[in-house]
DNA sequence: TTAATTATTGTAATTTGGACAATAATTTAA
DNA sequence: TTAAATTATTGTCCAAATTACAATAATTAA
């Protein structure tokens, strides 16, 4: 075990693993691929690719990303790092994965040269993937719920402009839990958001207000310590 | 960019860099080694090594923190992985944090093979550190202290007994706030703790009871969903 | 025995959180 | 045109948690 030169380490790769919530029907989703190609060919799998030897971790990341959805300038978060020396059957793949939250109406998803098939999946729907992809995305779930509690990434996951009604939806998603209306309003008071004049449109009854996080303000206010988001 | 064999990818490595955190005097601190070896020879640095081929990612953190503290099942928390591609001056190196928390009054560090000099520094003291410590170390510490909010992963940097009053120098050096002590001890009324006949020894004034954590009751309790470890 | 020091407990005012009720605005159907 | 149905929004009350601060207890050192 100890008898090996410095160059037998440099026979490893890695990959990035990049999972991409989305957020609709009042469910958080992820995106999914269906391999085409050997291992795992024809399982459903989070989209991910190795890493070019001069490239950056989160580059790669929004490399998966652009290709998929044609997006950019999505901010990246990373999760946890995977590394089982025989997580992968053709050799030693460490891989580091990564989430971004987007608005699933923004654009349109498309499948890659790697895979064949691609879908939204919602969290509490999730088949079994290829891999260690199961494992990996409830770490990242978790993650993801975390954050909810801790920072207003939530604003990143709702259409531009929404209801208060939308975003309770996600936190009852998120959380596993009901909550109430008059107290969920109570609990966002101090969060910087604009009330717009426009109202939900094609609602069979008394349309919402719809608001947008306010993040100028926001990051003014974390600036000058005057407030920190707390769910 | 994209003219490149799959086995060309297997030209990376990987190491764990181990960030253990201890507690004494009323300040976290971190173990750092200063480097006997190129590159950055004499520079003060994490502790950190290449992975073996077939080794999984915490036991090489395991295996690091064996040999500089003697110590072993210690539990491995992972931090953020790191991956920029000049990182490292040898080649395509990326490396996983992993952090541990210890007693430091359990064991004596001592130097090792790749280490010429070895200490404790507080976490408001670092130098200038080799590679890209300096942020890998702020990160993972960011991390412990979110973790410190979270869990009750104090108890594993205190001493098994210890003082209310060490405790909450602790969260006050981690949140660097001032703390009421009357206000404190309320807020950890619920943390299943067991008071000892014991008092502090050697004091000037009054000696404080000794508690310990009740890691039992408390794993109960969890299980139950009766409490949930909140600061 | 007393002053000094720190540990520990208590109190009162304020703020927050949860359960639930009341009112407002809109659509749909009669 | 109006009433019923539905959902949005706001308000009230009570209990629980938080905060600032005061009081008391235990110990050491002089």
């Amino acid at each position: 075990m100890y008898l090996i030169n410095f160059t037998d380490f440099f026979t490893s790769a890695f990959s990035v693993d990049c999972i991409i919530f989305g957020y609709s029907e009042g469910k958080i989703k992820a995106l999914l691929i269906k391999r085409a190609i050997e291992p795992y060919e024809n399982f459903w799998a989070v989209p991910g690719d190795l890493v070019y030897p001069t490239e950056d971790l989160p580059q790669a990341a929004e490399r998966i990303l652009l290709e998929l959805t044609g997006l950019s300038h999505i901010q990246m978060h990373q999760s946890q790092s995977f590394g089982k020396p025989n997580r992968h059957p053709q050799g030693r793949v460490i891989t580091i994965a990564y989430f971004a939250l987007i608005r699933i109406k923004d654009f349109e998803i498309k499948a890659s040269s790697w895979a064949e098939d691609i879908k939204w999946t919602a969290m509490d729907e999730i088949p079994e993937l290829a891999f260690d992809h199961n494992f990996i995305l409830s770490e990242t779930y978790a993650l993801l719920k975390q954050k909810l509690l801790n920072e207003p990434v939530c604003f990143d996951l709702l259409p531009e402009r929404f209801t208060l009604n939308e975003m309770q939806q996600l936190y009852e998603f998120a959380l596993e839990t009901d909550m109430d209306k008059a107290n969920f309003r109570k609990k966002i008071k101090y969060v910087p958001m604009i009330a717009h004049d426009e109202k939900q449109q094609n609602v069979k009854h008394r349309p919402a207000k719809l608001f947008s996080f306010n993040k100028k303000e926001y990051t003014n206010q974390v600036a000058k310590k005057d407030y920190q988001f707390k769910m």
